[in-house]
RNA sequence: CGGGGUAUGGCCCAGUCCGGUUAAGGCGCCUGCUUUGGGAGCAGGAGACCGCAAGUUCGAAUCUUGCUACCCCGACCA
């Protein structure tokens, strides 16, 4: 894509009511818009981002047989009553509304009712089960404070997954397949080293819950990591009986500020005892399904990507995330960059080409900004060098390349 | 929801305490000329119901009251 065409700019100065980094960052490269607080549009360049983001996501969930679905934000009271979760008392950040006709409707802030309603029209039999389904959808939070910038919203996207399961043995297995795509998910997303399992409260049906936790200063949570295992324990289940349970010695962890990008949770039978949703055993029996939620929110991996990479020049983002591989830079020498344009298209390469009349110091304090991971600047004194350079966002200096070479040098 | 802070062109901000010509400056934007390897220079120009609503006053960005929004700390995060 050509720069000039892109409807977004770069702004020098962030907003003074962002503090959050990822959101100072976020606005000044255009990625981001907010609307009001904890609720963020995404712009060309971000969703281009959230959309390479929610890819990876869904090739890994797509990998442990995840089927992909999309439910209703909209949802109607009688379904939240059969768990209670209706109740103010019990949730206090609904956004509730109603119908002309007075029928109470909510924007939902997550979907095991849902899900578990919908499931009762295609589960009668053994035969039915095991199966998963996910969505990317729109969650809605009442949030009495919102946060972080795009890392805590009122409004934000979540990849949401639901297994069903005929016995606890099945579902253990699935979990464990899930525990590890979410491994590969974090790791493709570029925050895996930082990433860690993290045993945290579990809930009625199992006895901890697993959360995946990457350290990074604007998190909320306090965990305390053993690097060597490559586990952590949140704060809320830290005491001696939980270590020794996880044979954990209290001298190898370290304490961290971390941020929850994902979580997974066995469900039991809660849900499915609440909407009766049953097959019929190779026994004749009726037994209860056993349910398991998964889930991940893309926008706070985005929150959290630039959080962790991000440098005082701007935003940094991994290969697999970025909006463009390349952002191409001309200084002068228009022909020459067109042709080089084209060539790096019609390899399939993604670039972002910044084809505007401007200084060289403008074109790459934003290149800089936007944070893509190679740059490729064609000017009268590169190709008197013999080529173009190229550099990394993430090494200071670039290198002169042949421009016969340059795309099997940023394969 | 408790506590603290802020609100002035698209963005950063001065001015507010102590009311008084036309609300200053920077970024960005438009025009022209010059310039081209780290946010260019000169000249000219456009853009503001000073968060909203009342009030005090001859006169309000400035004082008073109410409201709203945003940020931070805490609580909450099923």
């Amino acid at each position: 894509m050509k720069q000039s065409q892109l409807f977004t700019k770069t702004q020098k100065f962030a907003p003074k009511d962002e503090v959050s980094k990822n959101a100072q960052l976020l606005i000044r490269a255009g990625f981001v818009h907010k609307e009001m607080a904890g609720v963020y549009g995404f712009l060309p360049l971000g969703w281009r981002v959230m959309n390479n983001i929610m890819q990876i996501i869904r090739e890994e969930m797509n990998d442990i047989g995840g089927q992909e679905l999309k439910l209703t934000a909209l949802q109607s009271k009688e379904v939240w009553s059969k768990t209670n979760r209706w109740s103010d008392e019990i949730v206090d950040n609904w956004f509730k509304s109603e119908l002309k006709n007075g029928t109470k409707v909510g924007l939902a802030f997550t979907h095991e009712e849902a899900i578990t309603g919908l499931m009762k029209s295609f589960v009668a039999s053994y035969k039915d089960l095991p199966f998963s389904a996910y969505q990317f959808q729109t969650k809605f939070r009442n949030e009495s404070r919102a946060k972080s910038g795009i890392m805590r919203g009122r409004e934000f996207i979540m990849k949401d997954l639901y297994s069903f399961s005929r016995t606890q043995e099945e579902h253990d297995i699935f979990y464990g397949k899930a525990k590890d795509a979410y491994v590969r998910i974090f790791d493709r997303l570029g925050i895996g080293e930082e990433t860690y399992l993290t045993f945290a409260s579990g809930g009625t049906f199992s006895k901890y819950s697993h959360e995946f936790q990457t350290v990074c200063d604007a998190g909320e949570d306090i965990i305390y990591v053993d690097k060597e295992k490559g586990i952590a324990v949140n704060e809320e289940v830290y005491n001696d009986e939980v270590l020794a349970d996880l044979e954990l010695d209290k001298n190898n962890l370290v304490k961290e500020k971390a941020a929850e990008a994902g979580n997974i949770f066995s469900l039991g039978t809660k849900f499915s005892d609440a909407f009766d949703l049953t097959y019929r055993d190779e026994n004749e029996q009726e037994q209860k399904v056993i349910m398991g939620s998964y889930g991940l929110g893309p926008a706070r991996a985005m929150g959290i990507i630039t959080e962790l990479l991000a440098d005082e020049n701007g935003l940094v983002w991994p290969e697999n995330v970025a909006p463009f591989k390349v952002h191409l830079i001309n200084i002068g020498e228009d022909e020459k960059t067109e042709e080089i344009y084209s060539q790096l298209q019609d390899a399939g390469v993604e670039v972002l080409w910044d084809d505007r009349d401007m200084r060289p110091g403008a074109k790459f304090a934003d290149a800089d900004l936007i944070g893509c991971p190679y740059r490729v600047v064609v000017s009268s004194r590169s190709l008197e060098a013999g080529g173009v350079e190229l550099k990394k966002r993430t090494d200071k200096d670039g290198q002169i390349v042949n421009v016969d070479k340059l795309i099997e040098q940023i394969k």
